[in-house]
DNA sequence: CTGATGACTATAG
DNA sequence: CCTATAGCCATCA
């Protein structure tokens, strides 16, 4: 594996380990904030090689339809949404309501640093 | 190089 | 809501 391809994969477990606890993301906007653009595939690709010990949060991250990427049924979806109920993270009908645990960055920005924002409003 | 694959997504019916 | 289709792009055989 070249320097590109490691550090492409970086930038995306970078980015994942930045999703708050309580939150969820989606694969595409993991890739847009990563800037790799219509990377979503590129990100799951990056989570399937995970190092071990990578402390990465990886189940916060969901397909753009709140739904789990692994089949229902399957020890990776066991896992996945067992973790997310865990930290508070309600799955109805099988899926998340992206609608509220949707992470959003531009929010963190406005609630940790609104000194100042509206100044020269 | 070529073709298949996949932890994806958007769109149409 | 579900299926089908078509883009997408790094990886892998």
């Amino acid at each position: 594996m070249n320097d590109a391809q490691a550090q492409r994969f970086e930038k995306i477990w970078q980015t994942i380990r930045e999703i708050p606890e309580g939150l969820v993301a989606s694969y595409g906007q993991i890739a847009e904030i990563a800037g790799v653009p219509r990377g979503a595939r590129q990100v799951g690709s990056a989570l399937r090689h995970l190092p071990p010990g990578h402390g990465v949060p990886w189940y916060r991250v969901l397909q753009v339809s709140g739904t789990i990427a692994f089949e229902k049924g399957s020890d990776q979806f066991d896992e996945q949404s067992k973790r997310l109920l865990q930290e508070g993270v309600a799955i109805l009908g099988g899926k998340v309501d992206m609608r509220k645990y949707r992470w959003q960055p531009d929010l963190d920005e406005f609630l940790w640093k609104p000194r100042g924002a509206w100044d020269d409003a």
